[in-house]
DNA sequence: TATATTTACGGGTACGTACCCGTAAATGAG
DNA sequence: CTCATTTACGGGTACGTACCCGTAAATATA
């Protein structure tokens, strides 16, 4: 009569009339249990919609699980990278007491060696899940395939590749990226004006230069906007080779009044433009709140940097993990970010 | 010699030589410990820096900690406070297993005796924070002057007070937001435009209001731009009146070529804009992503929605007073939020 | 001085779950 | 049939902190 009404496994073991130590068992889906008990407390769990105390199960648990960060590193030549992992460490930091380890492992953008090294390295410890730019396609694709065979799950940040059993995509939705750019190059436009693309990399296959500028021209061919595109493949990343080479392209081409270029290089022809002395100045749109484009948008060099939100996309892509592999809960195949329009006047309170 | 290095209150207690009930004492500031004892144990809190395992913490206290919210009701005009709560219910789910619970008590933006009813009802009750949206400043003073006595902390969301003692504003920066409105008004302007400033509401002497125009204003003037800026306080909110009286402004004035709104019932513009047979569309600008806006931003009437993502405002309004209450970790005065600029282009992928 | 009250302190139990190790019973092998 | 191995199960301890209640010593009061 003065049973107090006990929760959790102490419950579902008074009403198996088991110890909780079976109870223990059933959950965690260890031997040693007959059938029928197995399935008198599978019953009971599910009457009652049992939900483990996550903080007792820290608490109690002595089992750790290691996250790998796969990304590359910061750069004098770019931050980018600095703004993910940031928000990677400020997971860790909010769920590190569930008993979560985040391994960072550094790769360079110039040397597809270096990433295989990592990935290498990362698979010969002991992992439970990773969080990956896949910036190599190929080298990524074998690592991931490893990762497949091996029952670890690996969420995409920044890029994807399709196709791919990954536990998710943490990343710009880059065609409609590209379609907003579209948008943003036609407000400094005239009846004669022409536009530039600018591609600044030392490799340009990838997947991701070709979504933006598929997106980029279908804005002008959905609204049946007529100018002249024009583009530039820069693939020697050195500012003397871009001036050049941008140069050449202005002194051959009068009323280029928007550039658009694909990546956070935007800054080097933000260089290249105010070197320039023109008295008309062309709209400027790039991505990323990286230093030296911000140093250019305060100026009013640039026009637009179009955003992702890498600091959360660090974040988010910890937070799938931990989602999966604590919470045991579902996680969104894609998660795309927003696209973030940035300008002088609201560059102040942008949170990167 | 076989003696494990203990962790926490345990170890505290060996070096002190005392038993952990005593060490419970002095890191809650109880009585029953002479000042020797207490100045010795907390020497040695400071030298291992210890720090509360949380975890552990909230499995085993029996206290609760109770979070009042006290914001608008969402109404058929306007679903603005929809997302707000949407941030606010997912935080509570984030900490409820530390021992929080928020209680929803809603207001009537039409009505300021419900925000006193509802206030009166928070004070009634044993609360141990308050969110809340000062939509009527008078009755919002009075009632934080009583937390204030009462010593529970209290956020502003959405808007602030100056100069009261509120743990945390967290909302926009309105000055910079009319600012970015001003800018962005720019885009179609010819030599002989004229500029219209639309306020919708009934009651317009708020600070908010003033602090927007304030900044669309100083666009204009930082850069010496010499259109005439017209303006429209509209306090009858029904389609009708707003209909009516911007008849007459556009009747009397040609080359309106853009048009500003201070608040989300940009809608109503657009439905105006809309059933005028006009040749000339003006640029047309409004505040947040509320399903009417967001139908004429699809359909091009509206051209940029600006956004202070109101959903993550109530998220960290409950996480801010996580943070003071359970974390005992110091909270910033203000968080702004950053400046959202939305068109038809990106809206897709807005997260509110 | 005797008695009552207050202060200082510590053992023990609780929170909900994880997991070790021991015991008894059942099963398999020789 | 005897002995070895495996299976099923439960008590107990652990995790790090919170807090109750009992005991001894110190202090106050009559």
């Amino acid at each position: 009569m003065k049973k107090k009404e006990l929760q959790g496994v102490k419950e579902i073991a008074r009403r198996a009339n088991v110890a909780i130590a079976t109870v223990d068992r059933v959950i965690h889906n260890r031997t040693g249990v007959s059938a029928k008990t197995r399935e008198k407390i599978n019953k009971i769990i599910a009457e009652l919609n049992y939900q483990p105390n996550l903080l007792a199960r820290r608490l109690a648990s002595g089992k750790t699980i290691s996250i790998a960060v796969l990304i590359p590193s910061v750069t004098e030549e770019t931050d980018f990278w600095e703004a993910p992992l940031q928000g990677i460490q400020q997971a860790e930091a909010e769920i590190r007491s569930y008993g979560i380890n985040v391994n960072l492992f550094f790769f360079e953008l110039s040397d597809p060696n270096s990433f295989i090294t990592q990935a290498n390295r990362i698979l010969d410890s002991t992992v439970d899940g990773i969080v990956l730019a896949p910036s190599f396609v190929d080298e990524a694709q074998e690592f991931t395939t490893v990762c497949q065979r091996n029952g670890i799950p690996f969420v995409f940040i920044d890029a994807d590749i399709p196709g791919q059993q990954s536990l998710s995509y943490i990343g710009p939705p880059l065609f409609q990226s590209g379609y907003l750019a579209g948008k943003l190059s036609t407000y400094k436009l005239h009846e004669t004006s022409k536009l530039l693309i600018v591609n600044i990399a030392t490799s340009l296959d990838s997947f991701t230069y070709k979504q933006i500028e598929d997106g980029f021209k279908t804005y002008f061919t959905d609204h049946e906007l007529k100018y002249p595109i024009l583009r530039a493949d820069i693939r020697q990343t050195d500012f003397a080779s871009i001036s050049n080479h941008l140069q050449q392209l202005f002194d051959a081409n009068t009323d280029i009044d928007a550039v658009f270029v694909s990546n956070s290089r935007v800054f080097s022809v933000a260089r290249f433009l105010d070197s320039r002395q023109s008295s008309q100045k062309p709209l400027l749109i790039g991505y990323d709140f990286v230093n030296e484009n911000i140093h250019f948008l305060a100026s009013g060099t640039i026009d637009f940097l179009i955003c992702h939100q890498p600091k959360d996309q660090g974040y988010r892509s910890i937070m799938a993990l931990y989602q999966h592999l604590v919470l045991l809960a579902p996680v969104a195949k894609e998660y795309y970010m927003p696209i973030d329009i940035v300008t002088q006047e609201n560059q102040a309170f942008y949170r990167n």
